[in-house]
DNA sequence: TCAAAAGTGTTGCGCATACACCCATGG
DNA sequence: CCATGGGTGTATGCGCAACACTTTTGA
């Protein structure tokens, strides 16, 4: 078992992601339970090999985490404070060596992990329908959760999610990243919706669908017959 | 001499700092020439103990290699190619280890030094005129240059540069950092060409005073009598 | 015919830009 | 008194916000 191999990691670093997803009106982050008798919440991360991207590393610890692949994903803060040491880890040493199939903890060098960690945070943007999550290897289980109401997370992971969504929300327009978040086609509604899920507050209808239009980069298909008794919306899709 | 003392520092993790100043209507950026036959440009940096915070390192390295302190710092981008390594370094090596006192670089275990790091990335701003840069023990010199006509310096170090103007730009209205650039007082055309040489354009001068000044932060001091045969403008000073 | 939701148009405000004009200063 | 540079005021255009109105759909 090669989970942990501190001989490839680069010490002392490591990647944490954090993924939104979109559906419901609600902006939702993955976030795995970690399998353990007290339940701890961590955000999907992971360690960098020595010739490895970090980038790379990003995307290869999402893969082998969530099984997610092939999205928007970007690095938005540095995680360094001197006392970003795994407290929870620590107190659960035992039988987190025990559940790694009875390997000792120590024996397998792998007290690097209590150390303190210096974490390179990613964000990413996944369409939710398009995602089966995959819980990893320590999980007990992956779900998504509403990011106004979070579990406790390790360490600073809540810290963590707090300054992507702030990243998230400075680079929505200006990189149109947020089309990411929706299925292939789309009603200008749902697009709204998206947005005041993010930036969790209203926008004015007209003068929303207008700022969009002119961003020029969405495409009006066919209309969508919803069999409500109201006026058809167009479908949209991104393009370019 | 602990100069590297690879004991205490995290491995494959470094700083680099981009040190802004303005000087003349130029914005600069300090850099420090290495001591060997053929010269080395390479921006000013250094590594992380294993239980100091990462701002704290960029602090403590900026003041050791240049003797600047208390000065807005923050950092920008993580640099994580899989090819960082530096082969300026691992070409001179022979020399380089001689001059750290004759002590061998390998037996001293130096050889990390020419791994592959992955790179924080800071930046400075500062009063040109209230720094006096130190050189480092390796230095043979430190010098301001234009940031528009940089020498060619080591690995990624000129992109590191390019990306931190960007950051410079993006930044420098929403945080108000500029004013560090500037001396204690300064007239409004001294704020415009420092504009002028940050973004590299011209600005319309009416404009750019109401602009300023709606910023609400600067505070009218006495008028400044230069000799000159005009109206003597109005000294400003940054409040809060 | 009506309610619900979608689409579109009009107006006003704030901000940045462009143009214009006055003021102080020393030669 | 004049050239030079500093300070300020006014008109214009654009983007965003607020309001109003029309259109489509199925019950």
């Amino acid at each position: 078992m090669k989970l942990f191999d501190e001989k490839n990691f680069i010490h002392q670093l490591s990647i944490d992601c954090v993924i939104f997803g979109y559906k419901a009106g609600e902006l939702k982050v993955l976030i795995p339970k970690i399998l353990l008798k007290k339940p701890l919440y961590s955000l999907p991360g992971g360690f960098i090999y020595v010739d490895e991207s970090i980038d790379k590393a990003a995307l290869r610890i999402l893969e082998e985490r969530t099984g997610i692949n092939d999205i928007y994903l970007e690095q938005y803060y540095v995680f360094g404070n001197e006392n970003r040491i795994n407290n929870d880890l620590l107190n659960n040493l035992e039988e987190f060596s025990q559940q790694m199939n009875q390997l000792e903890f120590e024996e397998n060098g792998l007290n690097w992990l209590t150390n303190r960690f210096v974490s390179i945070g990613y964000y990413a943007l996944v369409d939710i329908n398009k995602v089966n999550p995959k819980m990893g290897e320590m999980d007990e289980s992956v779900d998504w959760y509403n990011v106004k109401s979070l579990p406790k997370l390790i360490m600073d992971h809540n810290e963590m999610v707090e300054k992507a969504l702030e990243t998230l929300r400075r680079n929505l327009d200006e990189k149109l990243i947020g089309f990411n978040l929706l299925p292939e086609t789309f009603t200008m509604r749902e697009v709204q919706e998206l947005y005041e899920a993010i930036y969790d507050k209203p926008f004015a209808r007209n003068n929303f669908q207008k700022k969009i239009l002119d961003l020029d980069v969405l495409e009006r298909l066919e209309k969508k017959f919803t069999g409500a008794a109201n006026k058809a919306p167009y479908l949209y899709r991104f393009r370019r």
